[in-house]
DNA sequence: CGTTGATTTGAAACACGTCAATTCTTGTGG
DNA sequence: CCACAAGAATTGACGTGTTTCAAATCAACG
């Protein structure tokens, strides 16, 4: 792998979170595709061990924009309490959930573990700025090749491997705001520049200097 | 005022910094619509004292979009050490400004501050994934009416007060995501629609109700 | 092997961007 | 306090990227 994984602070979280919040242990195995209701219910806190897990904001009217994204060995620290926020699973995934106060009695017994904390939030806030920053002035290709480039860095995947995408075309627009179809486009878009090559949802990136270019990525924001 | 003011947690962590870490105090008072070029080169944090500060994104081709606005009684802490993110006042503003290391220093002499500004981080996460939200799903005018009511609601105003807006049309857009052009006629449509009255810069809101309705928003996430 | 959901493709509508010119503000120095 | 310059707001015409609607094909799964 040319990409460093994921940066310490966040291991150090996704250890204590593991081998001291976590308890009583709750570890989940979820479907695809569905709500995770129990953390809505418990407002709690969770750790994803493996699989992928969205934070989603839900309009009156049912639109739907994705505003983060967490990969293997982050966290989901509740943030926002707001009725219109659903955590979701992406793909099949293992999650280890706590409940708010769990989590608080045990940051207070490790109380070093707030700086780390902050830290992690701080990482968090730097990719919401710079998902921000992408859909307010990249074009939709742009986004696209964005997040595919941000995927294969969190996920600490070689650019010359294949990347089994685990995201249906409906969700890379939820995540990059376009509609589907547009996606459908984009995507096709992509592989005709020679940038990517496709097989069902697994993705191949064939120039990784191009696609990092067409979406001016710099992965110094995951850091 | 029918809102609350700023949470206590923002209050508590602006007490504190103006009080044991902006030292050896730097208090400078900084022109409207200029970059704040010592706090780059410090990579310190500040606080908005009065007026109002722009976390800004800048593109290679220099399109920008502003990812964060801190306005008075706010921090601004640095989470992100990338090149193309500028820290800009948008009116005339007093600043109080301290470099990382004094900043860390304070926080280790008094930890129990690190959980006021995660707190105060997650605020600022809860924010930024609001805008996320509104920019992937909403039109024009809602993202304007949007970051109407978001600021009557951060500076304490009465929605029935005048409120001095202190930004330009050029930079309505480049927190909404649109061009200075189509601000200026979305601007005219909240008028038609007597939703709210201008006057120059100045803008009382006639219907806040209907305000919210359009922009379809709910406070919560300011807490 | 049929049903459900995902992907793909086309045609038409529209919101917003771009370009450009004019008027109006705001700020500054004489 | 006025005159001037520089920037901001406003308006129109036109182009285009993206959405919307709709239908057809493809893949997954019981």
């Amino acid at each position: 792998m040319i990409f460093s994984a994921l940066p310490q602070y966040v291991v150090d979280a996704a250890e204590w979170f593991s081998g001291n919040v976590a308890d009583p242990k709750k570890r989940v195995c979820a479907a695809a595709r569905r709500p995770i209701r129990d953390l809505r219910e418990i407002e709690g806190a969770l750790l994803v061990c493996s699989g992928l897990v969205a934070i989603t904001s839900v309009d009156g009217s049912g639109a739907r924009q994705t505003v983060g994204l967490r990969y293997p060995g982050e966290l989901v620290v509740p943030f926002c309490t707001s009725r219109n926020v659903l955590i979701e699973t992406i793909q099949n995934s293992v999650l280890d959930l706590t409940d708010i106060a769990a989590f608080a009695a045990a940051l207070s017994e490790k109380p070093e573990m707030e700086s780390v904390l902050r830290s992690v939030g701080n990482r968090d806030l730097a990719i919401a700025s710079e998902w921000l920053a992408r859909s307010g002035f990249r074009d939709a290709i742009s986004r696209l090749a964005h997040l595919l480039c941000e995927s294969y860095c969190r996920m600490g995947v070689d650019p010359g491997d294949a990347l089994m995408l685990p995201f249906t075309q409906q969700q890379l627009g939820e995540i990059t705001g376009q509609t589907s179809v547009n996606v459908n486009r984009m995507m096709a878009q992509l592989g005709r520049a020679a940038l990517i090559e496709r097989a069902g949802r697994a993705i191949v990136v064939k120039d990784w200097l191009g696609l990092t270019r067409l979406a001016r990525f710099d992965a110094a924001y995951l850091r």
